[in-house]
DNA sequence: TTTAAATAGGATAAATTTGTCCGAAATAAA
DNA sequence: TTTATTTCGGACAAATTTATCCTATTTAAA
């Protein structure tokens, strides 16, 4: 569904939305260990969703990654997987035909729509403050 | 969404499919060239169609791909799904923990899990005939 | 039986995704 | 100002997916 790279950036984000409840920043290192990722490969994604305003990085000595505390509820899901995958999953046809296209579709292109529209509507109304609080609680997890 | 290889899976099956209706064998050239696939690939993933007993080859002089008439409202989707990128669509989680599990879950299990029966609703309600008439009609296309 | 036409299958190559390594740049504290 | 710590960024490497090529095998017709 959501390649490697965005699944590392989901469970990051949501770590460090976590973290910054508590006022604490992270490393790469951290994050790597808690959301059990490949820490080099994870520190490069992390970059990326600095560069698109996602979260913010502190550099040098007591730096680290963060998301400001006002910030967290308003951080949708599907800006993490668009940072990161872009909006293929949105937009793209769920048998690769080069457009998915109402005038031109493919044999699934009706029952397609329906499922990509329901993902859509899913990541669009899930927000990074819900899912921290749940990992927060202990209601759910960040791996194995 | 699903890989390459099984995208042209279920074109070629679907174009299979409705040549079949007309009695007609076709080759993996001719397929190709009418689901706009590259040749060897698409050659080899029928090859995994007809291990899978989805669709029957026929070698030899005159030989090709067909699909036993009475057959075709019986392929589901998700047969062709599972048989090329088997059941990880269905099982894995979201956010890539190890295993998706309801006494462990990750912190979007319970979104996730109605996204991905949608989707298996969808391909076990769908079958290669509805679609192989669809490209019939002219309703619906298998390239461009 | 020979021949032509077709799928089967292995080896290999290209492209993409995933992952590692290391030095440069930035920053706070001593 | 120096030093220790940390992110940033580029180059590289490994793994996986996608794609090609060539030969063997099968089969029907001549
Ligand atoms: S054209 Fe295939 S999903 Fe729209
Ligand atoms: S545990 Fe992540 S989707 Fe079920």
């Amino acid at each position: 569904m959501f390649s490697k790279a965005c699944e590392y950036g989901i469970r990051a984000s949501i770590f460090i939305a976590k973290n910054s409840y508590d006022g604490k920043r992270v490393s790469p290192k951290k994050i790597s260990e808690e959301i059990n990722s490949p820490q080099a490969f994870t520190a490069k994604i992390l970059q990326v969703l600095v560069k698109h305003d996602i979260i913010k990085s502190v550099k040098g000595a007591y730096g680290g990654f963060e998301i400001d505390k006002k910030h967290i509820a308003t951080i949708k899901l599907s800006q993490i997987v668009e940072a990161i995958d872009g909006d293929n999953i949105y937009k793209s046809c769920g048998l690769g035909l080069k457009k998915c296209n109402d005038k031109h579709p493919c044999p699934v292109h009706d029952k397609f729509i329906s499922i990509r529209e329901g993902l859509k509507t899913m990541l669009e109304n899930t927000n990074l403050e819900e899912l921290a609080l749940d990992i927060k609680t202990g209601v759910s997890f960040l791996k194995t």
